[in-house]
DNA sequence: TTGAAAGCGCTACCAA
DNA sequence: TTGGTAGCGCTTTCAA
């Protein structure tokens, strides 16, 4: 059915090696030979299997990239990045959703692996150094986007999630809020973790405090369970207690809290200002638009890519942390306390 | 550094057709020389390699996903769905966006094919029959998802996009619009011209028709296109003749169209009511919330692939086509025409 | 039950 | 320049 090395040798007269040569573009070979078993290759369609190249030691040109959760606009955004460089050097991608489930999390790395991936990124927030070890000692390079790892042969790119924080902390400072609540990803995220703490720097900063009951973890589900923290944050009976900012660690979280709001009947940013994270599409499209501290998406999936790819061409080390600048995007969520 | 399964056999005392037998659970073994090579297998942290195992014939598990952007969140959500319904039978998934560039597709087309893929998911909506039908011969099943193609052989599963248009526009008119304007995708792509078809059709059934001048074609930057094209049907200086109502054949058009409301000072709904189509999670952040023609996403996505994989594995036909049920989901963007 | 050996499609080395 | 040939890691007869 598919014509293979051999059809093209035998319909063209000559030695697979030949063959092999004008495919790859080496060896020598007379312009004449060239020309005619191009010809050949054309007339029958032949398209060189990259399977079998691969098991003679070539590359698979095939990169796996893993995420939590490919619906979250946050992780499709990454993944357009990823792919448009990848492809763009030469490489595809095998993407992977997690769920956040770490046996999902095993099972496909064993899988790409198995798969002779040439690499991996690696987008999902979790203490996985043992479960990377084993690939790495395979020599399958790893990168880590967005997130750290703990592992030290992993080279990682990403944005300053601390100072991310300390942006929002700022900014809400600045307009007179004291009573803040934060909603976070899962705690095992060290992004979330990070962002808390340079949040709560910005906050110490000026002298306040932020105490525990206010931090609100969520669970897989951010819409949903961003929603229910806000719920729960918000609580009317908490009246005079409640918070009138709350800082949320993804976009996500914080549209479920603008949900939450609304139901509430609470107004935003008047009676309460709400700071996202992440500055996806989803930000500029929320009533009121959401501020937010942008990452720079595009950015992190170019490098990790290069960074990665760079692993695969040469033994030079490339850099072990890349971290690039968060920046604080204000729009209609957040606005002075009015007391 | 890799294990391989001669060092398995190795180490076992035993012949890699006795570790083929247990890797596949295949052919007859006695139990404790199966319990000593699995263990062997563990000590060495084998993993057959699925390259080498392709190469003899049998199948990669491997799946191409072709769309447009995976950015854009409806196929972000239809990649997840995928993903995840492919993860269930078995399958991982490479997913190629084309950006909406012919010759893109046509690379990622002899790519998949170069990568031995089992089947292809398509959900590019272009004519590119012509470049199907190499695969297909080369016996490559193709399904096409969300879009229609003129390939007889390439089943298909949608959702009924004209009784979607029809549902939009009985909608619009049971609310009193009569001067109705429409931003469709490219016009190559049969999805909004069958979404226009019946908003028509639907209009017809009133006696109303639709001027083309009222039928606007983006490009490929749908949020930007959808805001300028809406920008010019709702301009200022046609106020007489301005549409009290705009139909986008998706969401993210219709945000574009919310942006550009908004931007002239025009109330949603109150000055002009606005329709999406797709039903994703967009819609339902934004402010208003979207009223929006909505495709069972998941749905899709998983009989997609089951389709797909249903050729595989037999060679019974499946159904040429399937056609799933748009909803229409009412939310803020639209209600009665107030003059 | 077990294992020797013939491929799968391609690359690369070596001899002609 | 060319082509013969030995693998790559695994599956699958076919004998033993």
């Amino acid at each position: 059915m598919k014509a293979t090395i051999y059809d093209v040798a035998r319909e063209a007269g000559v030695s697979i090696a030949a063959v092999s040569q004008v495919i790859n573009g080496k060896g020598k070979i007379s312009e004449e030979r060239r020309q005619e078993i191009f010809l050949v290759m054309e007339r029958l369609n032949y398209k060189p299997s990259l399977i079998a190249a691969a098991l003679t030691g070539k590359k698979t040109y095939t990169l796996g990239l893993l995420v939590p959760d490919i619906s979250n606009p946050f992780f499709a955004e990454i993944a357009h990045a990823v792919e448009d460089q990848a492809d763009s050097l030469g490489y595809s991608v095998v993407i992977c959703s997690t769920h956040n489930e770490d046996d999902r999390l095993e099972r496909y790395l064993t899988l790409l692996q198995q798969k002779s991936v040439d690499g991996i990124i690696i987008g999902t927030g979790m203490d996985h150094a043992e479960l990377l070890d084993p690939l790495l000692e395979k020599s399958i390079p790893i990168v880590s986007i967005a997130r750290e790892t703990t592992s030290p042969h992993v080279q990682t790119v990403l944005v300053g999630d601390r100072l991310g924080g300390q942006l929002a902390g700022r900014h809400l400072l600045a307009l007179g809020h004291t009573r803040i609540g934060i909603i976070a990803e899962q705690l095992k995220v060290s992004s979330s973790r990070e962002r808390i703490g340079g949040f709560r720097e910005a906050l110490a900063g000026s002298g306040l405090e932020l105490p525990d009951a206010r931090v609100k973890a969520s669970g897989s589900d951010l819409l949903r369970d961003g929603k229910r923290k806000a719920l729960e944050l918000l609580q009317p009976q908490s009246q005079p207690e409640r918070p009138t900012a709350l800082f949320c660690c993804n976009d996500l979280l914080a549209i479920g809290a603008l949900q939450a709001a609304k139901e509430l009947g609470l107004r935003v940013p008047e009676d309460v200002s709400i700071v996202g994270f992440d500055n996806t599409i989803l930000a500029s499209v929320t009533d009121p638009p959401l501020t937010t501290v942008a990452q720079p998406i595009e950015a992190m999936g170019k490098l990790a890519v290069e960074v990665l790819v760079g692993k695969l061409n040469s033994t030079s080390a490339g850099p072990a942390r890349s971290v690039l600048e968060p920046e604080l995007i204000i729009r209609g969520s957040t606005a002075a306390v009015s007391e």
